[in-house]
DNA sequence: GTCCTAGACTCAGAAACATGTTA
DNA sequence: CTAACATGTTTCTGAGTCTAGGA
């Protein structure tokens, strides 16, 4: 597989806003293929945000500790000391006149001491823990929990009086009144009024029914969302002195909770604050969006911990933890249940953990493999779009429609309890729109428009008579037919696939393919897209004399396919829209 | 078996926050 | 020089996928 030159795209599924934040993996080497690290330059220079031209484009915000350590220590902090500017810019002269760097054993903060320790640990190169197991031993603070409410004292009106409430009620009242009137939320007119209609139930019922407040139209806000502005602005306002204050006392949390021990290393925890109680902010038009999301006591916390640990002081007063595991067979620290939908919630390892590492390398790995296959699998589902039995039909064309427009698996769902979105196997007739331009004759297009995970709307028109779907071993043609044919004498709320399910599609891609599943084709196809386009860039006379800036365009560009393939999106912000706006 | 669902983990956008840049 | 703005980064937590284990 490393022939193919696929190995060295991993990761690249993450496109945009999270590679950033993966930047710190992406020195790692793959263990399995040790001679993917060719392309690493123009990737690794375009991810740096730093980009002053000088002689090394491939600096990093943090560095893989053995391999960089001696070029790079001197600057490698350096961005991030509160040094003068002058200094700063002395350093960097020198740096350019003189390459020789002597090891200076830099000053470091604790955060910093912490993080070079973390990165010391390579896990690529550590021993597995015995098999079924994640981790020998484990130990870690627990959760943080957040402050109790703290009344503010403030009086909303109803029926334009101020009403006294209790702090229970008050903070309630507080959680709406902090939402944004013209937010995703309640400035949306599909889902403001299933959010005012399951906060205000939630509400009533906290404040009884006796209570003078019955109608929401009579509550006014306003008081408490002014408050609430004030305080906005008190905060911004506060002076350097303070800020570094705050940022102390942030740090010594994040040191008291932020890391564990695991085997004997220190490892980064991701969600070590519980989360505090709210309003719903479902996405979309969730059922439940708006009700309570209540406080979480340590009772309703478990904790997994290696059975010699020390177990962390519940640092409620008065409280305890729920219940104490030792499991190692999974990686979460903590778990609890939340009220909306009884899901469990994890505290988790961070993005940079081993275990997350780890997992990654799998999946890529597993990328690799669907890549070596690829056209088996192609040409096994090309076969059975014209087979006998329904269900393989449905079973390939939902693989072509996986394979080709990158759709989820999608899974069923309750629509009264979650947002009713849909992905490949739970699309339903009325989610496609045939011959949408009226052309007639033998029109292949079909639109494809439903809302999609996190309601993301996915609105696209497939021409499936398209060289782009026939060529090369392209079915484009047959898939049309068949979904002309799935669609017939149905009405429109039925399933496109009804003979179809994720199990069943997933059983027979594990068996075509070792550990294949439906979403490995989005792994592969965003990592084979990235590969190619920036191949592409690289392939291009003037590629040596690119300015890095432009490489990093380049790379953007490269991501920027990727999220249309993905349809990844975000929406833009009100005031970024006006800002275009203006500018014209 | 085979269905079903709780549990565990990845993925992903919004919001908060930090830092750099410009008027 | 400062404030406002832009842009990049991190945190937060909701929303998926997939599996294992029990009825």
């Amino acid at each position: 597989m490393g022939s193919d030159g696929f190995s060295d795209s991993s990761e690249e599924d993450v496109p945009l806003a999270k590679l950033k934040r993966k930047s710190n993996s992406k020195a790692r080497p793959d263990p399995a293929h040790s001679s993917s690290s060719k392309k690493a330059s123009s990737t690794t220079a375009s991810r740096n945000s730093t980009l002053n031209g000088s002689a090394n484009p491939k600096k990093r915000p943090r560095v893989k500790y053995e391999e960089d350590e001696h070029e790079h220590d001197s600057d490698l902090e350096q961005p991030r000391r509160p040094v003068p500017k002058k200094k700063k810019v002395k350093q960097e002269k020198g740096k350019s006149n003189n390459k020789i760097k002597k090891p200076v054993m830099k000053e470091m903060d604790k955060a910093e001491r912490m993080s070079h320790a973390m990165q010391s640990f390579l896990w690529w190169n550590a021993e597995e823990p015995k098999a079924g197991a994640q981790w020998h031993t484990m130990e870690h603070a627990g959760v943080a929990f957040p402050e109790a409410y703290d009344p503010h004292g403030v009086k909303m009106l109803y029926d334009g009086q101020p009403v006294t409430l209790s702090p229970v009620e008050e903070e309630a009242a507080t959680f709406f009144a902090a939402m944004d009137p013209e937010g995703m939320h309640l400035g949306n007119q599909k889902t403001a009024p299933i959010f005012i209609k399951n906060f205000f139930a939630d509400f009533r019922q906290i404040l009884g029914k006796q209570h003078v407040i019955r109608d929401f139209k009579k509550c006014d806000w306003e008081p408490i969302r002014r408050h609430l502005n004030e305080q906005k602005i008190i905060k911004k306002a506060i002076s350097d002195k303070e800020r570094k204050v705050n940022k102390e006392t942030r740090n010594e949390a994040m040191f008291q909770f932020g890391y564990a021990l695991v085997d004997g290393h220190i490892e980064k925890v991701g969600n070590y604050n519980m989360e505090p109680p709210g309003a719903f902010r479902g996405r979309g038009e969730h059922p439940k969006a708006g009700k309570l999301k209540h406080r979480v006591d340590p009772e309703q916390v478990f904790l997994n911990v290696s059975e010699c640990a020390r177990v962390p002081p519940c640092t409620v007063p008065g409280h305890a933890w729920g219940e104490l595991r030792h499991d190692p067979q999974v990686q979460w620290l903590g778990q609890w249940k939340e009220n909306i939908n009884n899901q469990v919630k994890y505290m988790q390892l961070a993005a940079q953990s081993s275990f997350k590492g780890k997992s990654d390398r799998s999946k890529y790995n597993k990328a690799a493999l669907l890549c070596g296959n690829i056209d088996k699998i192609r040409d096994s589902y090309k076969k059975k779009l014209k087979a006998k039995s329904l269900e393989a039909r449905q079973l390939a064309t939902a693989m072509w429609v996986i394979d080709k427009l990158a759709l989820r698996v999608g899974g069923e769902k309750d629509t009264e309890e979650e947002a009713d979105t849909v992905g490949c196997c739970s699309l339903r007739v009325e989610h496609l729109n045939f011959d949408p331009n009226d052309e007639g004759g033998d029109c292949k297009e079909i639109e494809l428009e439903f809302l999609g995970k996190d309601s993301m709307l996915f609105k696209q028109t497939i021409d499936f008579g398209a060289t782009m779907y026939t060529e090369n071993n392209g079915m484009g043609e047959q898939v049309y037919e068949n979904f002309k044919a799935f669609c017939k004498k149905k009405k429109s709320h039925e399933e496109v696939f009804n003979s179809l399910t994720p199990s069943m599609l997933n059983t027979h891609l594990k068996e075509i393919m070792d550990g294949l599943t439906a979403k490995v084709f989005r792994t592969y196809n965003a990592s084979k897209t990235l590969q190619d386009e920036l191949m592409k860039t690289e392939a291009i006379k003037s590629f040596h004399s690119l300015t890095p800036a432009e490489k990093v365009a380049e790379y953007n560009n490269a991501n920027r396919d990727v999220a249309i393939l993905c349809n990844h999106q975000k929406t833009v912000s009100k005031a970024q829209t006006t800002q275009l706006e203006t500018i014209g």
